[in-house]
DNA sequence: TTAATAAAATACCGATCGGTATATTTTAGT
DNA sequence: ACTAAAATATACCGATCGGTATTTTATTAA
C-alpha cells in the first residue's frame, strides 16, 4: 500500500472536499458539526476520527479553497503569455465570479479575513498568509513584465497589487451583498484600464 | 412625561448602545445573548422584556453601527466647502481606521456584508441598503462639484461611487487581516490622486 | 481465510444555545 | 405616600453545541 492513500486519508481528503464550500459559504462560527455530517453523509465519529477537532476541518478547508482559487488562476495564466493578458486574467475571471460554482460564496480570503479579524487568531494568520501570497505573485508578474519589456519601467509593483486586490475584494463585496453583478462589472472594466495603462 | 424617554425606550438604547461593537466584532453568529448580557450588565429578561429576539437587537446594533460611521463623516464632510475636499474625507477618514474606536472592529457594511449574504437575508438587506445609500451620497457630492464647477463635466460619478468604495473597502479587509494600516496608507494615497484627478 | 487493525457508527456527555414563565423590583401618576 | 403598571431579575425550558467513550463494521496484511 505504498502508492495508493489509505483509507483515511481518503476520507480526510473527503471531508474537506465536502466541508470546505459549505465553511466558504457560513463562515466559521456559522457552520456546526452538524452541518459537516449533513455535507458528507458520515457521522460525528468519522469526523472526529479524522480530525482533532473543528478547528482543524476549518483550517484545512481554508486551504482548500484557497487552492481551488489559486489552481484555476494559475491555469489561465499559464495559458498566455504576454505580462499584461496574464494580469488581465483576474478581472476576466473575477467578474464572471457569480456563474463559477467555487467562487459563488465569494472570495475565501474575503470571507476569512472579515470574520476572523478580530475572533480566529488561527484562521486570520491562514487568511493572511494567503493574501500575502497572492499580492507577491501578481507582484512577480508585473516584475517579469519590466523585464521582459511589456510593462512600463517606472511601474510599482506593490502599489498595483494593492489595488488590484483592494478592487477585486470591494466590488466582489458589493456584487455579494447587492445580489447582482452590474457595478462588479463597472470596477472590472476600470481595472481592465489599469492594467492596459501599464503597457510599455 | 411627554418630553423625555420612558425607561424603557432608554434602556432600549442602551442595550443597542452597549451591544453594538460586540456584534460588529464578532459577527451575528458569534454573538449570544450571554455576550449581550456581558456588554450590558443586564440580564436575559431585561433584553427579552425590549426586544422580541436576537435578530432584533442585531438588526438594531448594525442601524446603530451604519449611523455612527454616517455621523462621524457627515460632521467631517460639512465642515468644508469645496467638493473635492468633501470627497477627500473619506480617505483622510478611513487611512486612520485603526485609531479610531468605533472603526476598529472594521467598516459595518463589509462585515455584516461578507456574513451576511449567504445566511442572513434581513441583515442583508439591510448593509445593502446602507451601501447604496453610502454609494448614492457620494454620487451626489460629486454632481454637486459639477455643477458648482469644481469637478470635470465628464466625470462618471457612478463610477467614482463604486471604485472609491471597492478601494476602501478592499484595503480595510487587507489592513485588518495583516493588522497594520502600511498597504492601507498607500491604497488612500492613490485614492487621493483619483480624487484630486476630478478637478476641473 | 483469517486475525489483527483501523475506521466508522452509535450512544452518550456536560455546557451552552436562544427563548420563556414567573417572581421581584422600579418606575411613575395620583 | 400609595398603588397600579411597567421593567427587570430569577429560574427554568428543550434543543443544539462541540466533543468523547464504546461498539460495530470495514480494511488490510499474512
Amino acid at each position: 500500500m505504498s502508492i495508493e492513500l489509505s483509507k483515511a486519508e481518503r476520507t480526510r481528503q473527503y471531508i474537506i472536499e465536502k466541508t470546505a464550500p459549505v465553511f466558504n459559504e457560513k463562515g466559521y462560527a456559522g457552520t456546526s458539526i452538524h452541518d459537516l455530517t449533513e455535507a458528507t453523509g458520515l457521522t460525528k465519529g468519522s469526523i472526529y476520527g479524522n480530525f482533532e477537532n473543528k478547528d482543524e476541518v476549518a483550517l484545512a478547508a481554508f486551504d482548500y479553497n484557497f487552492n481551488t482559487v489559486t489552481n484555476y488562476i494559475k491555469a489561465q495564466i499559464l495559458a498566455t503569455e504576454n505580462s499584461i493578458e496574464r494580469l488581465l486574467v483576474y478581472p476576466k475571471v473575477y467578474r464572471k465570479f457569480l456563474i463559477l460554482p467555487f467562487l459563488q460564496p465569494g472570495c475565501p480570503i474575503l470571507n476569512t479575513s472579515t470574520e476572523a479579524d478580530d475572533t480566529h487568531p488561527k484562521l486570520r494568520e491562514k487568511a493572511a498568509k494567503a493574501l500575502a501570497f497572492w499580492k507577491t505573485s501578481i507582484e512577480n508578474q508585473i516584475k517579469r513584465g519590466m523585464v521582459r519589456g511589456e510593462i512600463k519601467k517606472n511601474t510599482n509593483p506593490t502599489l498595483i497589487a494593492i489595488i488590484l486586490v483592494s478592487i477585486i475584494e470591494g466590488s466582489i463585496m458589493q456584487a455579494k451583498v447587492v445580489q447582482n453583478a452590474k457595478d462588479l462589472k463597472v470596477a472590472m472594466d476600470y481595472l481592465e484600464k489599469i492594467i492596459l495603462d501599464l503597457k510599455a
